[in-house]
DNA sequence: GTCTATATCGGGATAGAC
DNA sequence: GTCTATCCCGATATAGAC
């Protein structure tokens, strides 16, 4: 059973965030997820409607939370550099802090039923419109190279979202040093070359 | 129902590609996948001896290929600035012309029962240590910069695999368009700048 | 090698008592 | 708000005919 939690609803959805995460959503029952909850699984329905009604929940709580936090930055910032620095920093922070959460958004999107999968689809296009607004900005500004943004912005994401499928707390490195290590590799690149071909490709 | 295919054995595992990627290995269906392959859902069972089977033969049959692309690649070339460009180019090929298999790979681990996991997860692991030799031969001889080369290794593999995600052929760019503005970014990365830190970070 | 028919099981969800 | 009991369905897999 799971330690406890100030409310039901609450020590549901940590349990379902759980074994959705070691499972996948299909892979686990309700009957375990209750179990882990310290209830029977006919309880739940009290609580939530059904099983989908708890991955929306895990979805677009986690999801929200990391947008409402990349807004703050692109209103707290000008600087396209500090922009991406705070923006990649913050995403990484809240991957790793909620593994599990963003596990189940990058793997059981397909397990959305009907407008759900619009609505979780919705929260992702707006996480990544605001990375490529600090990366056009940024490149109309000449801090950034010139580049297509969607791509790049892709990329950074990609890699930043990975984090919280290979990422071990207490393991060989912390999440601070991840972070730099991940700065340096998005805005100096892997090449140590002191020729920089300033051309631009189109 | 799919195409022809020569054999049934090809056939069933098409339609099996396409529904796991679709729909997930746990919400996909035999008699769907039987249905798409043109038979009926028993007589999968003459080819296969149960689901799973179907999923280890996907996910086995693309790594190994990805992987002795890779193992050719580190033979036939010596300059680790070429091997980089060959390994993120040959890796983004495949991942784009069998966007569903390695869309499987990377979201239905843990459909994988008993030993399966760990062998598949032997064939990723291999994979990885082969780009990591790339890295950290090209770092000794200072081509690239001296970083955490786990780290670097999973950012290049995180990046490319979630192009089988995201890429649509016969979309706005080309393979060829993408695999470019990727390598520019792995190697120079996002800044524009004149004065580059040449100090490196422990 | 494919079929029809079916065994067997586990899943989500509901009914109604307490 | 949680329980026990159960409904009902769909899933994998098997048996055995053709």
């Amino acid at each position: 059973m799971l330690p406890q939690s100030e409310s039901m609803r609450g020590r549901i959805l940590a349990a379902a965030v759980k074994l959705f995460a070691e499972y996948g959503y299909h892979a686990a029952p309700m009957r375990d997820i209750a179990m882990l909850a310290g209830i029977q699984a006919a309880s739940i329905y009290h609580h939530y409607p059904n099983k989908q009604a708890l991955l929306v929940e895990i979805m677009e709580t986690s999801m929200r939370r990391l947008n409402e936090g990349l807004e703050r930055i692109l209103r707290e910032f000008d600087d396209p550099m500090q922009r991406l620095q705070e923006a990649v920093a913050y995403h990484i922070d809240l991957h790793t802090r909620n593994k599990q959460e963003f596990f189940i958004i990058d793997t059981e999107m397909r397990a959305l039923e009907g407008e759900n999968r619009a609505y979780i689809l919705s929260l992702r296009d707006r996480c990544e419109s605001l990375f490529q607004e600090i990366l056009s900005d940024g490149m109309e500004r000449k801090i950034f190279r010139h580049t297509d943004v969607k791509v790049a912005s892709y990329a950074i994401i990609s890699m930043c979202t990975a984090l919280a499928t290979w990422f071990r707390p207490g393991g060989r490195l912390t999440v601070q040093q991840v972070t730099a290590i991940y700065l340096q590799t998005i805005t100096h690149g892997l090449l140590l070359a002191e020729e920089r071909p300033q051309t631009q490709v189109e």
